[in-house]
RNA sequence: GUGGUCGUAGCUCAGCUGGUAGAGCAUCCGGUUGUGGUCCGGAAUGUCGCGGGUUCGAGCCCCGUCGAUCACCCCA
């Protein structure tokens, strides 16, 4: 047996990468939570009946790609592929869907679809999602979406597009669905295709195929049959997404991979992600809490793939803050006074001040070297000199100059020079 | 899930038509007594993804396998 290596598919961050992975992520809930989102903290594995009633049956994310184990007790558990039927389920459950509506939360975390994998597409995944919920107000549809497009602009993210539609209600998509389908019945493709349209006729609308596309080009489109309030909505999303400046391209032919979006329904595409170009999207879904058993409220969230966001910022090259650095790096000479270095870290750590120790039997120099990379603002040497006479040379790194302090209240000198 | 490409030191890669491995960066040490970033010198490091096979001999050829990756598919 040869040595362990993660399992297929799964994306693993760590230093450097996983300071910029922290980064996006923090940006993506940062950007929800100045606008209303509290946090919503949930299992990552939950009845495998939630998954396959709230996101669908027919949909390849439940039929296809889900890790479905029994548990001890013989129930049915399945690792959330998505993070929107966890929410509902949790709101019906815990009766938040009774309080002052909307209820708005935000939420972080692994997600698992077991898909052939490649860059951008993995087994476990990480999103930062948000939920409204309990309130169809046409300008908490423009909230949702601008939650997302604030959080690209502060990461410096440009090569992107939005794209927005309108599914229409329940009754709309099945009068539509119908001439869909008799639309395509009519074209002449292959069996594959045949079952795919049979499974969802509006993937054919995403075939990457030159003479799909063009067969499908006089389909009938879903915006023409919009009701009244329905169309009333869209333009009203619209118009408030125009006061906030946020530019769109409306897609009437998007397909979302989730069988419960209804009205709106909007896509981030990222141009530089070879085949796995979408970075986030999100929907209106009415229906989803009452099929899940709880009251009969509308909602609207979103998904955002952190991992895919990350590639993305890599791709334009965007540079990521140097955050946390250390405000200083303790360098002691030698055995003796190690002990006396190691202290008075934690110390000055217990103030809140940043400290990290050369360790190892590094000599000054190298000691030094140490402090450098560790990116810290200062550096002390600890030697038997400075324990005798109690005071020491603090060096700012970046300038090299040096300033005499105190050890004893090298805490309250530092707080003033940080 | 289908098809293609790739897999050599920590990282990025070189290795001509098969003769048992190299560079740059990173790491560590040093450039005379206690201060880093430049420069100079030196050192360490690989079961050439793994397992079979062909061959006198394989990192280079064949098969399998694992993984990554590209496209399809799907989607975050």
């Amino acid at each position: 047996m040869s040595k362990f290596q993660a399992p297929k598919g799964v994306s693993e961050y760590f230093p450097e990468r996983s300071r910029h992975f922290e980064f996006v992520r923090e940006t993506l809930i940062q950007s929800a939570r100045v606008s209303g989102y509290e946090l919503m903290e949930l299992p990552v594995f939950e009845d495998t009946e939630l998954f396959a009633r709230g996101v669908g049956e027919s949909t390849d994310v439940v039929s296809k790609e889900m890790y479905t184990f029994e548990d001890r007790g013989g129930r049915s558990i399945t690792l959330r592929p998505e993070g929107t039927a966890g929410v509902m389920r949790s709101v019906i459950e815990h009766n938040l869907d009774r309080g002052q509506l909307p209820v708005k939360v935000w939420y972080s975390g692994q997600f698992f679809r077991a898909e052939r994998p490649q860059a951008g597409r993995y087994r476990q995944f990480y999103q930062v999602g948000i939920e409204a919920i309990g309130l169809n107000d046409p300008e908490i549809d423009a909230e949702v979406i601008a939650v997302a497009v604030m959080a690209f602009e502060k990461l410096g993210l440009k090569d992107y597009h939005t794209e927005i539609t309108s599914l229409g209600d329940a009754v709309t998509r099945e009068r539509y669905t119908k001439d869909l389908r008799e639309y395509i019945s009519t074209l002449a493709l292959d069996e594959s295709t045949i079952a795919r349209a049979e499974l969802n006729p509006l993937r054919l609308f995403d075939d990457k195929r030159d003479e799909i596309r063009s067969m499908m080009e006089k389909a009938p489109v879903l915006m023409d049959y919009l009701t009244p309030e329905s169309a009333a909505h869209f333009e009203e999303v619209k118009s408030t997404l125009d006061q906030f400046g946020i530019t769109y391209q409306v897609n009437n032919r998007m397909v979302r991979g989730l069988d419960y979006y209804t009205g709106t329904a909007f896509e981030f595409v990222h141009h530089k992600l070879g085949a796995q170009s979408g970075i986030g999207g999100g929907g209106r879904y009415d229906g989803l809490m009452r099929q899940l058993g709880g009251s009969d409220l509308s909602g609207i969230g979103f998904g955002l793939g952190v991992d895919r966001i990350l590639l993305a910022c890599e791709a334009e090259g965007i540079e990521v803050p140097q955050e946390n650095s250390l405000a200083l790096f303790i360098v002691p000479m030698g055995e003796s006074v190690k002990g006396f270095a190691v202290l008075k870290a934690h110390q000055l750590r217990a103030h809140g001040i940043s400290v990290d120790v050369a360790y190892g039997d590094r000599a000054l120099k190298g000691g030094m070297k140490a402090a450098d990379k560790s990116g810290a603002r200062f550096a002390l040497v600890l030697g038997d000199d400075e324990i005798a006479s109690g005071k020491g040379e603090l060096k700012n790194m970046q300038t090299g100059d040096s300033v005499s302090v105190t050890l004893r209240t090298l805490h309250e000198e530092l707080l003033k020079l940080i």
